[in-house]
DNA sequence: ACCTGAACACCGTTCAAGT
DNA sequence: ACCTGAACACCGTTCAAGT
């Protein structure tokens, strides 16, 4: 039936974004493919090492930097795309969330962005330095707002009963689902590693 | 058996340490409890409403910032306190990083943050989008370094068969797992709030 | 080499019954 | 009110067998 390992990935991928991670069962990829269960072993070791593939697949849409550019845009460019990748694949936010960023694609996009940092003059160990942080801001404000989107919001929290904490879960969540509430901590960030 | 729950709570938070989060089933639990699956059903409503009740409890440990303080200094703490929590259980980010901190602890938490920003003079907006990103920062510098922890680093990398991507991760992995670079990302967004 | 069928050792949860 | 026993509808994965 046509099973090779592009497929099983491609399929996954469609599964887990349009019914979230939890409906990405081998069960149900098996259904999709229209094979059973066990036909998907034989081209993936395991669930595992499927999530594994499906994080590196998807890494190839970040943006690749260009190393001639202005080096405090291409970081912004990067990872705003880097944002946008997660609130649009909910389900690839959760499966990052778990594991380190450590696949080829993810590493090779590293390697440009240090290059990038680098030829501006930056120190080698400024340029990690930066770029885990960048990361690590990246990563943390997507599931936070995910988070907040996944959720019922406010729930049996009325403006009466609490006034306080309804206030605050507003003004909060107004903020966090603001667009351009990540660009400007992105930014604040970036600017830190300019002087 | 004695079971409240309280005890459901707290044996469960014990569990999810020890043995990490995926060891944390009902079953496990009731096995633990020396009672019957079912009899956890009559003290919690079900298996997510009980990770909702040990992100909560959890919550209790982070530090109460005092109004009064050098606002910069009180942030700081609270955050490196924060990440502290994060990595010294594991589980607990796992679990949060799927949850918004909407909690009543977490809540309570936050009301002193904004009150001690709103005290020192900044604007409420401005309050409010320092504390989404300093948690947002907090979260994803949390999971980025458990997620480095937890996979068998380097595997079938050797520096001989690819050399730059080596070198990489070493030095990302090296600055990551310093103590110190989650609190200098920090005090650089701090920073660019006192401005 | 690739796929199937049946089975194993698990899950969370419902439902009816006991005290 | 609180707990039990048996069952249901799922999981990921192993193993032996087919082609």
């Amino acid at each position: 039936m046509a099973i090779d390992v592009d497929t099983v990935v491609r399929t996954s991928v469609a599964i887990a974004d349009a019914e979230g991670l939890d409906a990405l069962t081998m069960r149900r990829l098996a259904a999709e493919l229209a094979v059973t269960p066990m036909a998907i072993y034989h081209h993936v070791p395991g669930k595992e090492a499927l999530l594994d593939l499906i994080a590196d697949e998807s890494m190839k849409q970040l943006p690749v930097v260009d190393p001639t550019g202005a080096w405090d845009e291409e970081l912004e460019r990067f990872f705003v795309a880097f944002h946008r990748l997660y609130l649009e694949h909910p389900a690839l936010a959760q499966v990052m969330a778990q594991r380190p960023l450590e696949g080829p694609t993810a590493m090779a996009r590293g390697e440009l962005l240090l290059a990038l940092l680098v030829g501006a003059g930056v120190s080698d160990e400024d340029a990690v330095a930066a770029l885990v942080s960048l990361v690590g801001y990246t990563i943390g404000m997507s599931l936070y707002r995910l988070s907040r989107d996944a959720t019922g919001r406010f729930e049996g929290l009325t403006e009466q009963a609490a006034p306080t904490a309804y206030r605050l879960r507003s003004r909060i969540a107004a903020t966090a689902e603001h667009e351009d509430a990540f660009a400007d901590g992105l930014r604040r960030l970036i600017d830190s590693y300019c002087r």
